[in-house]
DNA sequence: ATGAAAGCGCTAACAT
DNA sequence: ATGTTAGCGCTTTCAT
């Protein structure tokens, strides 16, 4: 096991309080015994154990996030960017993933929350009552998601939505189908809004053809229904979910975009290597990250901040799924 | 702030001690005692600290996951499994990604090791001392490397490029090329190796067109030194490079598997959604992340147990990207 | 069956 | 500039 402070202390005949204020670069200690605790603690290969110092000094350098699923590429998008922003305050970032399962997240977030300095949830699956209740334990930052005045970050989904809708709208298209994510996502209720809201503005018919998984397979059970609804035109809750419908109207010789148009969301890697590449509302992913961090820091720092708020800017990429409507 | 054991004791008129044993189910203390005491600890909303409780325990409960990339749908496939079956063992899974850095990974390593109580190193980019010294210092479990007899979980590289080329030969291939991923992947010098070795046996000439990204750019990168080279068969050193390659394949006009046969490695989701599907060596992910686990549990329970070592079978897939070679 | 005391490894007053 | 004391929240002897 590893060498203790006592050890060190011991080996550079000192006291450990000195051990610890040299290691801490303090300035109250004389050159000389820095460079002898140094030496000592280095031929002993110390290192401070995060975990007693957290429990004194009540920080412990780590960030916890939390995922409802690592193998949607969106989420791993967002992980990069926090990771990187915390690594620059030198923090560590543990990551969780869910599973898309409330009651597993809330086990997550309790075991969490003692070990960390803050927690950023992306696209959490609580109830705002339970983030609420999480919120009054630690420091919380929620991406994707807006509760009270708890500190968050959201992309601006209805603008997405909103050139969405005005692109296809110039294209000529009337009727334009919504396959929706799961009715728990915060997310989707945005994105439906949104689309809702702009359909009625641009004069387009928008057809919501229900709730699906925001996964491939959930896609390819759409898609049918989406044929079926005879509509020229539609946007899917996710890329993931495009890429599944495009799979099915491919089987089912639909082309697209000639016989209908698809629109995802968020602009994950794939979108832009599926063929043709996915028209799609882009959401920032490692901005997102990254300025979840930066509210964590104000937040630790300034004891209890306004609440802020932050929204990220959407872009729509306009690539090849999406084109004028078929006369007739 | 949370509760702490003094507040439960006091509200339940007890000793600290007591709590403590009541809480962890022991038999020693009334059952009476054991009602009121978990009265409240409910009432207080009363977690024990986990960190203070692994400070004298010398358990944490956490286990303690790195990955070099989260963005390459293989690793969350692993990170998965782990989380399955950690979950059931009642671990909570800190999973960290080093962007490819071994800088950063041994950062996070030093980082983890006090505050988990076994790391699983997945794909490792240290080098074979680094992991050594890691070893010594914490419970180590390595997936997808092997060094001295660290534990470890393998998948059967050298048979999945067996069948890969014992299916290309049968197709009637006599020139296969692989493009390599990064020189320090263990699991590229594997797949290489195992290639070798299986050309030989099957009389195919193969062609080792170089080293690149284990990603889709670096795959685009290789295609036309792919093409280059004369090969009627290519194998990939994973998906993600194989997708990559045909994106560009297709950009040049060259069908698959008309013009040319590919072969990926590690069947990600993607794989199976590709136009045509892609044929690959699949690597049972979630597997190799669950008898990780299993050997992380035998690892702490009988100190120092013999060194269990894991091979996992690779299967190949046959999918569209793979057909009779051309004659002429 | 329960309480008191000691201590995990560390840092932060409080002394000198 | 350094040592001594106390204590973070918890578990675990050792008493009773």
């Amino acid at each position: 096991m590893g060498a203790t402070i006592r050890d060190v202390a011991r080996a550079a005949g000192v006291s450990p309080s000195t051990v610890s204020r040299a290691l801490a670069m303090s300035d109250l200690v004389s050159p000389a015994t820095i460079e002898r605790v140094r030496r000592a603690a280095a031929s002993l290969g110390y290192e401070p154990n995060p975990v007693a110092r957290g429990l004194i000094t009540g920080r412990t350098g780590n960030l916890g996030m939390i995922v409802p699923d690592l193998g949607n590429p969106f989420f791993p998008g967002v992980v990069k960017g926090v990771q990187a922003r915390a690594r620059e305050a030198d923090y560590a970032v543990f990551v969780a993933d869910t599973d898309e399962d409330a009651a597993l997240e809330a086990r997550l977030v309790r075991k969490l929350a003692k070990q960390v300095d803050a927690l950023v949830l992306c696209s959490s699956r609580l109830t705002d009552d339970e983030l609420r209740a999480v919120a009054a334990d630690v420091a919380l930052v929620l991406l994707n998601r807006k509760v009270d005045d708890i500190p968050a970050i959201v992309p601006d989904n209805a603008d997405g939505m909103r050139q969405a809708i005005a692109h296809l709208a110039a294209l000529g298209h009337r009727r334009v189908g919504v396959t929706a994510g799961p009715v728990s996502s915060w997310t989707g209720s945005e994105r439906v809004a949104g689309l809702r809201a702009a359909a009625r503005t641009a004069g387009v018919d928008l057809v919501e053809l229900g709730n699906f998984a925001p996964t491939f397979q959930g896609g390819v059970a759409a898609a049918d229904i989406v044929l079926a609804a005879g509509v020229s035109a539609v946007v899917a809750y996710n890329d993931v979910m495009a890429l599944g419908l495009m799979n099915r109207f491919a089987a089912r010789g639909v082309s697209v975009p000639a016989d209908i148009s698809v629109v995802g969301c968020d602009d994950i890697p794939l979108a832009a290597m599926s063929n043709p590449p996915l028209t799609t509302v882009a959401v920032p992913k490692e901005p997102l990250g990254r300025a979840g961090v930066d509210l964590v820091r104000r937040l630790l720092e300034r004891e209890e901040g306004l609440t802020p708020r932050l929204a990220l800017d959407t872009q729509l990429l306009v690539r090849g799924t999406t084109g004028p409507v078929r006369p007739g």
